[in-house]
DNA sequence: ATAATTATACCAACTGGTCGGTATATAAAC
DNA sequence: GTTTATATACCGACCAGTTGGTATAATTAT
């Protein structure tokens, strides 16, 4: 039936899949839009049907990680049972997101540079980063009403911190896998999560 | 005198001036030599007669990079009189390098990206970090000893843990700045910190 | 003189992007 | 049901400009 019409999003999907390989292994600038040609196996004409630039291959590449991000969000919340275990499943998200299926870390690192130069691209990133933020600020709130968190820490500056070291954790961590131990990532989060649980009384 | 030498001296270190600002900004693959040559006022010639390739350019800003690093490093531990204004003192030379003097962090950037190609690149990272982890480290150990720290703390993990944090307190700060708190870094690691002090008996 | 330094002209390879044209699938007209 | 029309998908040669790097000549300092 509609063979053409499938075929047509199926090399864009290729495409996009080639591209996000490539940007990530040589960068952005270093890719031209041949490589991508080559490896799609697909003719420079398909490519600029489907995308008027590289750039807003790019760009659509983002688009489609970000939201991946945010659906990957949205199920942890479903599936945690109290804000605690949540914001330790958050960490295992995180990786799992940037570290699994290799390479997934560097395009990421291909869009904080790119960020640096373009505006919009940072506010996009910013964006992302200040709900993962919020989210993790609720988080803590819902936790002190659960009676989990104690109601003097500040929110604001622990969700400020679990999200830094998070980023932390995991640049470190895809860049110099070497010698950490296991499990770092979430004994590191259990670390602040530790100081501000509310004792349990017996 | 030896005029000429000098003279010679100088337009390298000034190709690497403007090498490192170039290639923070614009990223090493957009960053041609043309550009670097005519910011530098200098001729092709003169730049292929200091440097071989735009690649081995590239290399010795890192080592430079790399150098000026180790030193400030070496600077904090002369100036602390204990270990615990040694670690609060880090963060604010970390910031200061990166971020001071904008668009150091974005060549660190730029490192960072060419490392997951270049696995040379790589290795003398993971060594920087991991010397500053080590560093670290005896910090955390030369606080037990000095009675500031508690002694059931584990110095590999919290090591860690700061320097995770620090990586990503400085990458969230220099990408995303907005509305971070004053003196969040500095917070941050004094969060740790206070977990892992002893407490002073009165 | 001679060796180091800088400038100019140049090259082959490659760049992102365009363009004329083709093939094929869907839809409309008969 | 068959023909006609139209839009989508695709190809690969081609464009003007740029790339890192070279060859060579000119300048300079010792």
């Amino acid at each position: 039936m509609n063979g053409k019409r499938i075929k047509g999003e199926e090399t864009k999907k290729k495409i996009m899949e080639v591209g996000e390989n490539l940007f990530s292994e040589t960068g952005y600038d270093a890719t031209s839009v041949q490589d991508i040609c080559s490896k799609a196996e697909i003719s420079k004409g398909a490519f600029f049907h489907h995308f008027p630039t590289k750039e807003f291959l790019f760009l659509e590449i983002l688009n489609d990680y970000l939201f991946k991000l945010d659906n990957k969000m949205n199920e942890i919340e479903k599936k945690s049972k109290n804000s605690l275990i949540a914001m330790e499943k958050m960490v295992d998200i995180l990786d799992e997101i940037f570290v699994t299926s290799k390479g997934k870390f560097t395009i990421f690192l291909e869009f904080l540079r790119k960020s640096s130069k373009d505006s919009e691209i940072m506010k996009k990133l910013s964006n992302q980063f200040q709900k993962y933020q919020k989210y993790v600020f609720s988080l803590i709130e819902k936790g002190k009403k659960e009676g989990n968190i104690k109601e003097e820490v500040d929110s604001e500056f622990i969700s400020q911190l679990i999200i830094s070291l998070a980023i932390g954790m995991i640049l470190k961590k895809s860049l110099f896998l070497s010698d950490e131990k296991e499990n770092f990532s979430k004994k590191g989060i259990e670390f602040i999560l530790e100081s501000i649980k509310k004792e349990k009384k017996i």
